[in-house]
DNA sequence: TATTGTTATACTCTATAACTATA
DNA sequence: TATAGTTATAGAGTATAACAATA
């Protein structure tokens, strides 16, 4: 029985994953401690609260990521200028410098796997993708496409 | 900026996870229990040891998985015939019916989301995503190819 | 000597609940 | 009264190291 369309993209789930893994090795960051640096990325220093909502985790949970990211200098807690019950993180040079890597990996990656699809595929594959992740944003959480959508911002 | 090959594929990648999580909602099963009730499904009663090499993880950490599996009633321990040291692990009734829940979903997934791409895409479409898989499994770990080529078993 | 599975220990990610300080 | 972040506690998955029983 050879590997259908699910089984394929499931494969390169994992084959994601490994090679993130690889990035990390010798590193302090995990995959979630990167998820933190990737919305510190986008957004600029944001309260706890603003990462826990990004992340679709509890606030108790950003607290564990914030500190080992902390500990290992990849970002700081400063005061929330005006709301003194919230305190804002933001990343070091450290951390930047992790992103900028991180960026630099993804738009390689990008390339290198762009390239591999025969040019002639590209714009089938491509729409392909699209309809894929479209009919599982579907299945998964309707109210998930209502976020795509406003992340245009 | 529109979302590229990889972002969509990594995408794709969470909304398959958020998927899983959704279906082993109110049950005992996790993605690391079914990853095992999987490869027994497909090798039939197996030692620790054999399982440990096709999850990639230590003996230890089947050690674990099978205790949560057999305290559940997916799994059972049963003496190995000839080797005294060993333990075969096999699912029970209710593993059984897991794994063929599991594959009759795994079937429904994939003509859902097969039936999503335009039928004039879908062979360029695979073709795609085979050639990313293959330049992936090059990057990530050279053995691997060998791995799947031992897969036709 | 080598292998199988276990106990012991530890780290990471995750969650809920209760609490403090502040809005 | 509600919100931001923490402490307390718990469970799952993962790992290494040491060990007992068996090969």
């Amino acid at each position: 029985m050879q590997p259908t369309v699910v089984d394929r993209l499931i494969e390169i789930g994992e084959l994601f994953q490994r090679d993130m893994a690889r990035t990390f090795e010798g590193t302090a960051l995990t995959l979630a401690r990167t998820a933190v640096l990737w919305v510190l990325h986008g957004s600029g220093p944001v309260t706890q609260q603003t990462l826990a909502t990004a992340l679709e985790v509890t606030p108790r949970n950003v607290t564990g990521l914030v500190d080992a990211l902390e500990a290992t200098g990849f970002v700081r807690r400063r005061p929330h200028p005006t709301d003194r019950r919230a305190t804002l993180v933001e990343l070091t040079e450290t951390g930047e410098q992790a992103t900028t890597t991180m960026v630099r990996e993804h738009d390689e990656l990008t390339s290198v796997l762009t390239d591999a699809v025969a040019p002639a595929d590209r714009d089938a594959f491509a729409r392909g993708l699209e309809a894929v992740a479209a009919k599982l944003r579907e299945l998964v959480a309707p109210e998930t496409a209502a976020d795509t959508a406003e992340d245009e911002s």
